[in-house]
DNA sequence: GATCTTGCCGAATCAAATACATACGTGGCT
DNA sequence: AGCCACGTATGTATTTGATTCGGCAAGATC
């Protein structure tokens, strides 16, 4: 993990579709070594996988929150995961420090969808509570800084 | 916009290196076809970038923040989202309803880089506290549903 | 009914990914 | 010093897939 493999990190976050030719030339190495480096990051997991960037606003998906989840208990197991998980508005969902203990980035087209992912999460057991925070507009979203 | 588009950016969202003969397949397309779909959905900002996803861990930044800002007046100009996008532990700043009026979420190395990105927030003009929310593992992760 | 537009197909072409054989440099070992 | 062994780079095939193109069919428009 050299100042080399970072630059090609970046500069794939940019834009994967980049040819190897050009990802070395501005890292001073032949395609084929840069082609060598990117396919070791991705067998060490550094590069999880190549995806694209949809943009939610043009799928419906106009609503984004923030929602703290209260619990009775530890629900810290892969149950409450999973339970999230099934919820397709949830994009993401952390265990925090603290009370609230969880967290959740809901996405949904509407707020009524934003009303019936909260009535999902409310119903997963254990949760006590929730509170939500209503995303009016987003400065900026950005990948990993490497 | 139909269920094929749909298709083909879910499968996109899961492996951006999928040959177009095979998008076809999966929806009953010539490997052309999904071409020119996806070429459209490029043009039309539905597919905003191919993009990496690269493990935060992997680069070392093992801590992940979410800090609610709290500004003394209204803080939607776009020099609060530069003043916050110049801090490179910020990945994503948001105005959001109610006060605490900012989020951002914020990944660093260690905790004392975390401090140091907090500092960063505090000392943008206008911000009168911040309340952070340390996340302790993160259940998933995932794109946009489509 | 003539004409346009749009989306699809299959084939041809072209660019890039990938595999390969070979060199180079570095550290450890005799 | 001389000699591996290993990791990494290079340049060159070879293969794969992206991209382009002409033609065709199904509506939509007038």
């Amino acid at each position: 993990m050299d100042e080399i493999d970072r630059t090609l990190l970046a500069r794939l976050q940019q834009d994967a579709t980049t040819p190897y030719a050009a990802l070395g030339q501005e890292v001073g190495l032949s395609g084929a070594a840069a082609h060598e480096r990117v396919r070791k990051l991705r067998e060490r997991g550094v590069i999880r996988r190549t995806t694209i960037d949809v943009d939610p606003a043009a799928v419906g998906k106009g609503v984004l929150a923030y929602v703290m989840i209260e619990a009775a208990a530890w629900m810290g197991g892969p149950e409450t995961g999973e339970a999230l998980r099934a919820l397709p508005w949830v994009e993401e969902a952390h265990i925090v420090a603290g009370s609230p203990s969880l967290l959740a980035k809901v996405r949904a087209k509407t707020t009524s969808e934003l009303q019936q992912a909260l009535k999902g999460i409310f119903d997963i057991d254990g949760v006590t509570g929730t509170q939500t925070i209503v995303v009016l507009e987003t400065f900026f979203q950005r990948p990993v800084d490497v």
